[in-house]
DNA sequence: CTGGTCTCCTGATCGC
DNA sequence: TGCGATCAGGAGACCA
């Protein structure tokens, strides 16, 4: 499932495919996969479908239509495309939520194991698609760059480069488990369930530990191990752990180096304790006892 | 405002 | 072999 580290390999594989290229034509299978300016309140489709309204008609212009896809960047989990044109800078996220895959396809090649594929942008030589089984993720459009600049403010520092002084700032006030926090983008942007366990497994820190009860130097070694994961993880191409790829379709390797998630039961890499897991801010999280000791 | 819980969705996996 | 039950989880809605 596409945390930071897949993101990022999302972004780094897109960009020679995608720079300079304009989007010539988009076509819009799902509309509730996209959330476009004027449209009501609510991420995708995630409203209550009692109260869901109906959004706005999408135009050519806010689909950015004609424009050039000038940059991609990410924002902890968010993957920015970047275009400019005759509508001046504008930009959309892809958000790729639990299976969300974007992928670009040559001239007449075949979208293989792409079995719900919600918006296709035509490219002069391809096109690039999103696909989405679970639609957890989406599409937002953004009429300018102020728009997009306000919507990633709400979001915490990127976790690729957190640093303990960044990290102590964030988590100041927090009174709550620091898995929690982890989770929590506004906190932290970019850690999903895999890396968070992975970080505190690193760190030394129990996921049951309140934020407010850590020292400072525990949040600077936490920092420093998140860093180091993602890192790392970034290095691996990410972890396919049900079907993630890249934009070119290929898969991870770092679900190989996982020390705690998923091994629950299994004993510990360090200390051969059996792993313990349990449920934490709705996510199935997974520790060593012993390498990680719940303190007061 | 804060933190905790519910909800959306469907492919993969499991037990019988 | 088939089929229903269960699980996975990002993040906005909702609530105390």
């Amino acid at each position: 499932m596409p945390e930071l580290p897949e993101v990022e390999s999302v972004r780094r594989s897109l960009i020679p495919m995608v720079a300079g290229r304009e989007i010539v034509r988009v076509e819009v299978h799902r509309r509730d996969v996209i959330i476009a300016p004027g449209d009501p309140p609510g991420g995708f489709s995630r409203q209550r479908s009692d109260v869901r309204r109906k959004p706005k008609r999408l135009n050519a212009a806010d689909l950015l239509t004609g424009q050039t896809i000038r940059g991609v960047v990410r924002h902890g989990k968010q993957l920015v495309i970047q275009t400019d044109g005759h509508l001046g800078s504008r930009a959309m996220i892809i958000q790729l939520g639990m299976t969300g895959h974007v992928q670009v396809l040559c001239r007449g090649q075949k979208a293989d194991g792409l079995s719900h594929v919600h918006v296709t942008w035509r490219l002069p030589d391809g096109r690039m698609v999103f696909d989405d089984a679970r639609r957890f993720g989406g599409v937002r459009l953004f009429a300018s760059a102020a728009a997009l600049k306000e919507h990633l403010a709400a979001l915490g520092p990127d976790a690729l480069s957190i640093e303990g002084a960044e990290l102590r700032a964030a988590l100041a006030k927090a009174d709550r488990p620091i898995k929690a926090c982890l989770l929590d983008q506004a906190v932290l942007a970019g850690v999903g369930n895999i890396y968070a366990d992975e970080a505190l497994f690193l760190a030394n820190i129990a996921p049951a530990q309140r934020a407010s009860s850590l020292s400072p130097a525990d949040v600077d070694r936490l920092a420093a191990q998140t860093r180091r994961v993602l890192e790392d993880a970034v290095l691996a191409g990410g972890s396919s752990i049900r079907d993630y790829a890249d934009a070119q379709g290929n898969a991870g390797a770092y679900q190989l180096a996982h020390k705690v998630y998923g091994r629950a039961g299994e004993p510990c890499v360090i200390c051969g304790s059996v792993l313990s897991a349990g449920v934490m801010a709705q996510r199935t999280t997974v520790w060593c006892p012993r390498c990680q000791p719940a303190r007061t």
